[in-house]
DNA sequence: TCTGGGGTCCTAGGACCC
DNA sequence: TCTGGGGTCCTAGGACCC
């Protein structure tokens, strides 16, 4: 017996939330976002999608299109506590559940024919299930990898069902088609068109060492894969280190140096309470400037001596910043620490001897730099006079 | 059209080591 | 006299996804 994979994709989310709390957005066209230059739309109903409105889009280009639109700003923690609900019932389902986004999951069945002879009546006790306990309807993907799973619950939405049986996923990835697959964006598409591939059809012409050679070792195995509905491995491993980011866009830019490092210290800040939260260390932090030009630099430093508080992150981003800074209104600053590891992990030389008494001192640090960091506003606030 | 914010993974070049 | 090969770490930039 082959492998049973689904994937579940909440529909138009964000927006299905607030059709929940506010009945009065429905049947609507409803925007997730902010009104105003240098803000996007995060989700919208599918009303709006009719206007052409979509994720990502500048808000002023959606509202052109779409005047009428009613806009709300997102309340994420209102839609982390739905998408709970929803994840607890998936993962009740069956047991190979992985939740890979707010809105979306696997569940792999593979083995259990006992309990769930028919994978296409089982989705849809589930898709039931979820919009009778929360209100909520979600699509899904019935396929034998991951890969064609996901590209499934995508083909038919809202509150869809698809099944792709074994032996057909070729031929549903020709269905769906070469910019739809999931992995290939807008450059890769443009890339494949200049050599005169425009379909998955004509992708697979190509050999694998041919693609290779033509795209880099690991895209080019990708493409060969994807173009046959071969899963390429997508969610297979694990990543071992992560990276812990904020970023703000600014509008008029930045051009004061004073606020410029204002804001260097409240990133810096809260980047590291969200790494010591988590009893993580960072090894390298990566400063980001975007200029009104939209050109985008980053520079990033891993120190010796190590990253253990707030204060070490402002100080070297503040010399980070001073290494690149072109001198020109800022549009974008954003602060990461990457590298970040649980402390156990990196716990070999004397440096967590004495684990817990290093924590909460690296805790204590944080909490007096949060009182330090309001006086250094203030004085900075003074200066300005 | 004028381009958010939070992430992951890949590449290519240089440093350094054996 | 023009100079190996492999592994690992670091860096900057880019593609992509939700």
């Amino acid at each position: 017996m082959g492998s049973v994979f689904f994937h579940i994709d909440l529909d138009a989310f964000f927006a299905a939330v607030e059709i929940l709390d506010h009945p009065e957005y429905k049947g609507k066209p409803l925007i997730i976002g902010t009104p105003g230059p240098r803000h996007v739309a995060s989700t919208c109903s599918y009303e709006a999608r009719k206007y052409g409105v979509h994720s990502a889009m500048p808000m002023t280009t959606a509202l052109r299109l779409c005047p009428d639109a009613i806009c709300v700003r997102g309340r994420m923690e209102r839609y982390s506590e739905k998408s709970h609900e929803v994840m607890s019932i998936i993962e009740s389902f069956a047991p190979g559940f992985l939740q890979v986004s707010v809105d979306e999951a696997f569940l792999e069945l593979t083995g259990m024919e006992r309990i769930y002879p028919l994978p296409g009546k089982a989705a849809r006790m589930l898709k039931q299930e979820i919009l009778e306990r929360t209100g909520l309807t979600v699509s899904i993907g019935v396929a034998s990898s991951r890969f064609i799973a996901k590209l499934a619950s995508d083909f038919k939405k809202p509150d869809g069902l698809t099944i792709v049986p074994p032996g057909k996923e070729e031929a549903f990835v020709d269905r769906v088609g070469l910019g739809k697959l999931w992995g290939i964006g807008g450059s890769t598409l443009s890339m494949l068109r200049r050599r005169g591939i425009a379909s998955t059809v004509q992708l697979r012409q190509y050999g694998k060492e041919e693609l290779m050679r033509m795209f880099g070792e690991k895209s080019g195995e990708y493409l060969y894969d994807v173009a046959r509905g071969i899963d390429p491995g997508i969610y297979a491993k694990d990543a071992k280190s992560r990276s812990i980011s904020t970023e703000r866009t600014f509008f008029p830019d930045l051009v004061d140096m004073d606020a410029i490092e204002t804001y260097l210290l409240e990133m810096s800040e809260e980047v590291m309470f969200r790494a010591l939260e988590e009893k993580k260390v960072p090894r390298t932090v990566s400063l980001k400037l975007r200029y009104g030009d939209f050109t985008t630099v980053t520079v990033q430093d891993t120190p010796r001596h190590g990253i253990y508080s707030s204060s070490d992150v402002f100080s070297i981003s503040k010399s980070l910043l001073s290494s690149k800074y072109r001198g020109e209104g800022i549009r974008l600053l954003g602060i990461a620490l990457q590298g970040v590891y649980d402390g156990e992990d990196i716990a070999q030389g004397e440096f967590f001897m004495d684990k817990e008494k290093k924590e909460r001192e690296l805790e204590k640090a944080i909490l007096s730099l949060g009182k330090k960091g309001q006086k250094l506003v203030r004085a900075r606030n003074l200066e300005k006079r």
